[in-house]
DNA sequence: GCTGGCGTTGACGTTGGGGGGAAGGTTTAG
DNA sequence: CTAAACCTTCCCCCCAACGTCAACGCCAGC
């Protein structure tokens, strides 16, 4: 399989395949012509990195579990290297919801301060009609 | 009050604010001798647009407030598009927050699949000894 | 033998928010 | 007088994960 197939099955681009390449993460053999030819396997690995990929995985992160299914095991997170990325990135996210959300709630009241100054303001320009003022215009 | 000056007392640095200045968001006048000439007011902003980064806005969301602010207005959220900004904000928040639950609970599930596999892996290939052996060792 | 569609390498661009440092002018304290 | 501490502009560098040419090679169909 040369590297715009593989490209298209595994919904990349070759100009990915090329840079994982060049990390090292995704060698080809060389056909004679000096076209890279990538056999079955190959795809394998490529989904299991555009996989980890969508999860937010860095390419560097990836790189356990390629190796993992590179030296024969079933999966890609057979290997206890892969379990720790799998550690690391859990204790990763738990921690950026947790700011993420802090941050949520600080932004949410700072809004709800802006638009009561906002209200107040507006009140004190031009002061709302009461209930009365309107029945009698109606 | 010239840049290093205006830098420590906003807690950034010189090329932070050169770098402000080139985006427009903090123009500074000039003193005879070409120094960058800062007034008490541009602190005021400067400490509105560094507010804003700690909640993790890009530069260019914190334009609205500055702009705000230098209109005159008393609060950098006083105008209708920093409401606006925050509300965007707020939508972002949430949307990443809930991406971020999401993969956190794939990634987990992936993980104790995972721990799972290896489990049963050790305990076919060296079944556990049961608790009469223990006893009988002892 | 020519066109079109593959492939190759290599280099540069992108986005954000600056960092680092050169080469030179200014100010200020001792 | 001089050294330190400022200031100026200018330009390259960083991170990731490629995108986008450019210039060329290889191969199939007509």
């Amino acid at each position: 399989m040369r590297i715009g197939e593989l490209a298209e099955r595994a919904g990349t681009t070759t100009r990915a395949l090329r840079y994982y390449e060049e990390l090292g993460l995704l060698p080809a053999r060389r056909a004679g012509n000096g076209y890279r030819a990538y056999g079955e396997e190959d795809l394998r690995l490529l989904r299991e990195i555009r996989m980890l990929q969508d999860f937010g995985f860095g390419l560097e992160e990836t790189r356990p579990f390629v190796e993992c299914l590179r030296a024969g095991h079933p999966e890609g997170d057979s290997c206890p290297a892969s379990l720790e990325v799998y550690r690391r990135k859990l204790a990763e996210l738990d921690e950026c919801i947790a700011r993420l959300r802090d941050v949520r709630v600080r932004v949410a009241g700072q809004f709800e301060r802006a638009v009561r100054a906002r209200d107040e303001l507006a009140a004190s320009e031009q002061p709302p009609e009461c209930e009365l003022a309107r029945e009698q215009r109606e």
